[in-house]
DNA sequence: ACATTCGGTCAACGCATGTAGAGTGAAGAG
DNA sequence: CTCTTCACTCTACATGCGTTGACCGAATGT
């Protein structure tokens, strides 16, 4: 079944590499990191759980290289005002429209309310950044605050289409939720008042 | 120090029942379902840990119990459309910002992205009457999805401020966040297209 | 006063998990 | 051809968990 010849040694050490860190975005993704176990991570990746911690060292550190490529920055730090909504709301799309990226995606989303690490990363290394843009993006009063809300309001419809699969949002194209929640968005953009 | 005078059975039944249920809030709230065990809520109970089993026959119906008092569904079926998006700006909020319900809310939400029955839970049973009821009161094109959009939104809001403690959001005051977020609402539930 | 109910404790079982260390066999270096 | 390296496996340990059943002592009913 599986091609194996004339694989050196750096390859093959790759190759499994990758395959435990695929089965790992995937269980991590779609249990959450408590739910997910080194045995069975190894049992999907085909080799001994001994060896993922010898390749890996240790569960945490499994995860937080699964979770690692993760969500996009630069989409947003790039759009100018006038773009920011339709750039915001397709933003956390991209990451999970891709079935490259999804997995880490889901990793790091699924567990950020439980796992502390993962609350942690997504906050100040996801979340607060692009906040600090949008909110410079934006300028006004409140900017910070706007930012904070429009970044949540992206978030929220993320997990409830992608990962609590709400029937409704779940089956929905993109481009109707992105036609709803656009002029929403922009809504917090524009709204200098006073 | 505590007072144990004149206590029925019955009363110091229900006494220590309640006990538990509150530190199982606590804890499944903060930490989600995994990370918090039988063995803790008990002490912080002050009590075995086999009288949580006896009297609530497994973890998993502690925990359904602790979450049951959960979302306050009644505040946003009864708003007219015209006030609905002040009424769903203001709806999680008060089952957060009131320290009694708070536990419950928490715990739910705190487990829902990697607990299936908390999932399905806020899923079929929270969200899902939520938006069937927003739905018919805005009517339109797309009402389904706009009210699932609509949800979402202030899905994410509670949970980057209450859960994930983004400290923007955090920080801020409520009637500021709902300043900001009430417009971008109503935006959705105005949105009649063509 | 006795028997019973019942809130509560104690000690233990079985299990799954993360992790450690010794060992193996083939690929690569000299 | 030989020695070393290294990807990989096997076995096992320690721990924490949910859960169970036997037991105790005080409040309750008669």
């Amino acid at each position: 079944m599986t091609e194996d010849e004339s694989i050196s040694r750096a390859d093959r050490r790759r190759r499994t590499e990758n395959a435990i860190l695929a089965a790992a975005r995937r269980q991590f993704g779609e249990l959450g990191y408590e739910r997910t176990s080194i045995r069975a991570v190894a049992a999907e990746a085909g080799i001994d759980p001994a060896l993922v911690m010898q390749l890996f060292g240790t569960k945490e550190r499994l995860f937080s290289l699964a979770a690692a490529s993760g969500v996009d920055l630069e989409s947003l730090t790039g759009a100018a005002a006038a773009d920011l909504a339709e750039a915001a709301a397709a933003h956390l799309f991209t990451d999970f429209e891709d079935p490259e990226r999804r997995g880490g995606a889901s990793a790091l989303l699924r567990s950020c309310l439980t796992h502390p690490a993962a609350g942690a990363v997504l906050r100040d290394q996801v979340m607060g950044p692009t906040q600090a843009a949008v909110a410079a993006t934006i300028g006004g009063n409140d900017s910070e605050l706007r930012a904070a809300v429009l970044n949540a309001c992206t978030l929220g419809v993320t997990i409830a289409r992608y990962l609590l699969q709400d029937p409704v949002l779940a089956g929905a194209d993109r481009a109707d939720i992105e036609r709803i929640l656009q002029p929403a968005l922009r809504t917090i953009v524009d709204s200098e008042q006073r």
